[in-house]
DNA sequence: GCCGTTTTCGGCCCGACTGTTTTCAGTCG
């Protein structure tokens, strides 16, 4: 079993606990012990051979004995006992935004509500506002909550999905006959969610069959139909969709699979138009072709790569565009945005620094919260100058490598910071964010982040909507007039490369690139694994395209620093 | 359950916000 295994089974005994209604200090426990056991640089193996899991803090008796049957038989005793005392539907509910344990116990125990289903029919016959401590406006909540999860449903977080599609790819690739194992759908465009796993096999020339075959008989993937297509589902919840193609038809059945459905209805359309077919029951013969080259060639048309491949106006005819490249993940020359053991990080400095040398990168951008962030340890002015001071003497340690003074400085609900502009005049960067006061109108959040972008002080705008992807949607903004105060102001606005925001949003890239508005990727790193969050960022703005000159995260230590000082 | 210690049990991140209730509980970041 990984640490995150362990990890997630040590957070789901904490929520089963506090749904009985348990001693809230002990969930806590299994759950600060899972967040501990997330950031220990060794696997679970070793820390388990040598001894060494109760040395970890905020791991003692009772939770190593845990963690090590976990690891020895996939589970613990508390757990199965526990599971057995609360049915699966009423963690579900827990799904929905505003319903936290409490009010999940209430709905299980006083309504008998024990699913999402159950939930949305209580509300709708009238039976919630009548619960101790729930009113019409909980009650409503609940009904936009409900909505929300029904629209993501079936969709998952890009690196989950990229995760899923390795392994996938693991069990596909040596199977006899296949030549190629093709990931297509929303993780080949680069979407920030994906639904299914859209995945073509090139069999070998006359192995179509064989390979089908094979493909049907595997015992990891319940498979619900047959057809030219299969359907299968993991057990990780994906939803699989797989084909097995021919070689010669190799290209047209990658433009199928990649979509969008709205980028090869255009296809369709052109091909149909010429008098060829483009469709997943036939090739045309002038479309049977290797690459997908071939296929846009034939049809007259440029080749568009696939994170470009949405709507229907990405269709363009052969030499009437090119396209900007796309910053690379090599091109990262510095990590800006994260944080350290001194606000709500899990690593030091040091260790962040050690980590980002190890990776070849030039330098770390540090930024811990504020002081109002006090559920984060924000940090006091005092305890600022204190790092700058650790930063310092680092610095004369690790020279060239250099570790770069930032904050992520909390925007008030009226625009104004956290800091006073003296102290904001000390760092070598400011990220300002927004983390509380979520309830705007899109006319008081655009206003309230241009009055932020207007101080001289501040350099980057963080995670623009606030939005938790799958989760919530952030607040209503304006993105034009955002755009065009980062614009009027010199600021950048960053892609937070967590996985759980990609927030800027991609649409609006293109819209950045014109008024050259610089985005720099921000891994917005709690610890060190984090770090490498860059990588959906770099995957993400693909999409843009956000180019690297356009990127801060590509640009030099002085060239950053230097531009940062010049709307001071 | 874990930690720290005045070594045996009290405290555990903490403040804003919301909705319900009429003084506070629950959720969230």
């Amino acid at each position: 079993m990984t640490k995150q295994e362990a990890a997630a089974a040590l957070r789901h005994y904490a929520v089963l606990l506090e749904l009985v209604g348990e001693d809230p200090f002990r969930a806590r426990a299994f759950e600060n012990a899972a967040r501990m056991l997330e950031t220990q640089p060794e696997n679970l193996d070793v820390l388990i051979a040598e001894n060494r899991l109760s040395a970890v803090r905020g791991i003692g008796k009772g939770v190593a004995a845990a963690i090590r049957d976990l690891n020895s038989r996939g589970t613990f005793a508390e757990l199965e006992e526990a599971r057995q005392g609360v049915p699966s539907g009423v963690i579900e509910l827990l799904r929905v935004e505003g319903l936290g344990p409490k009010k999940a116990r209430t709905l299980w125990k006083d309504a008998q509500v024990t699913s999402l289903a159950a939930l949305e029919n209580a509300i709708e016959a009238g039976l919630i506002e009548r619960l101790p401590g729930f009113g019409a406006k909980t009650a409503q909540k609940f009904r936009v909550g409900l909505a929300f999860l029904k629209s993501t449903s079936g969709r998952h977080w890009r690196h989950h999905a990229v995760r899923a599609a390795e392994s996938l790819r693991e069990s596909l690739k040596d199977m006899a006959g296949v030549r190629e194992v093709f990931f297509g759908g929303s993780l080949r465009r680069g979407n920030e969610t994906v639904g299914d796993l859209d995945v073509l096999l090139i069999a070998e020339e006359g192995q179509a069959n064989a390979v089908r075959t094979q493909v049907a008989s595997l015992s990891f993937v319940r498979w619900s139909e047959a057809g030219h297509i299969l359907r299968g589902e993991l057990a990780s919840g994906f939803r699989v969709e797989l084909s097995v193609t021919a070689p010669d038809e190799a290209g047209a059945r990658k433009i199928l699979a990649t979509g969008s459905k709205e980028h090869v209805r255009a296809l369709q359309e052109i091909a149909a138009g010429k008098g060829y077919t483009l469709d997943p029951q036939g090739v045309g013969n002038v479309l049977r072709a290797g690459s997908e080259e071939q296929v846009y060639a034939a049809l007259g048309l440029a080749y568009v790569p696939p994170p470009l491949r949405e709507g229907s106006n990405s269709v363009f005819e052969a030499g009437s565009r090119t396209y900007p490249e796309p910053v690379r993940l090599n091109q990262i020359r510095g990590i800006l945005h994260c944080h350290t053991t001194a606000s709500d990080g899990h690593h030091s400095l040091r260790e962040l620094a050690a980590a980002v040398i190890e990776r070849g990168y030039e330098y770390l951008g540090v930024a811990d919260h504020s002081q109002s962030a006090a559920y984060a340890h924000g940090l006091t002015p005092e305890r600022v100058r204190a790092q700058w001071k650790e930063i310092d003497e680092l610095n004369g340690e690790l020279t060239p490598f250099r570790i770069l003074k930032g904050t992520e400085v909390d925007i008030l609900p009226d625009g104004r910071l956290d800091f006073d502009d003296e102290l904001l005049a000390g760092f070598d960067f400011v990220v300002a964010s927004v983390h509380s006061g979520f309830n705007m109108s899109e006319e008081d959040a655009t206003a309230r982040l241009c009055r932020a972008l207007e101080n001289p002080q501040v350099d980057i705008l963080g995670h623009p909507t606030g939005r938790l992807l799958l989760e919530r949607n952030g607040y209503a903004v304006n993105h034009t007039k955002l755009m065009d105060c980062a614009a009027r102001t010199g600021k950048a606005i960053e892609l937070n490369c967590s996985p759980h925001r990609l927030d800027l949003d991609w649409h609006y890239l293109a819209l950045a690139e014109a008024k050259r508005v610089p985005v720099p990727l921000c891994p917005d790193a709690h610890h060190i694994e984090g770090l490498w969050d860059i990588r959906w960022g770099v995957e993400v703005a693909a999409k843009g395209p956000l180019t690297a000159a356009n990127c801060p995260s590509t640009w030099s230590a002085d060239e950053f620093v230097r531009w940062c000082a010049s709307h001071a």
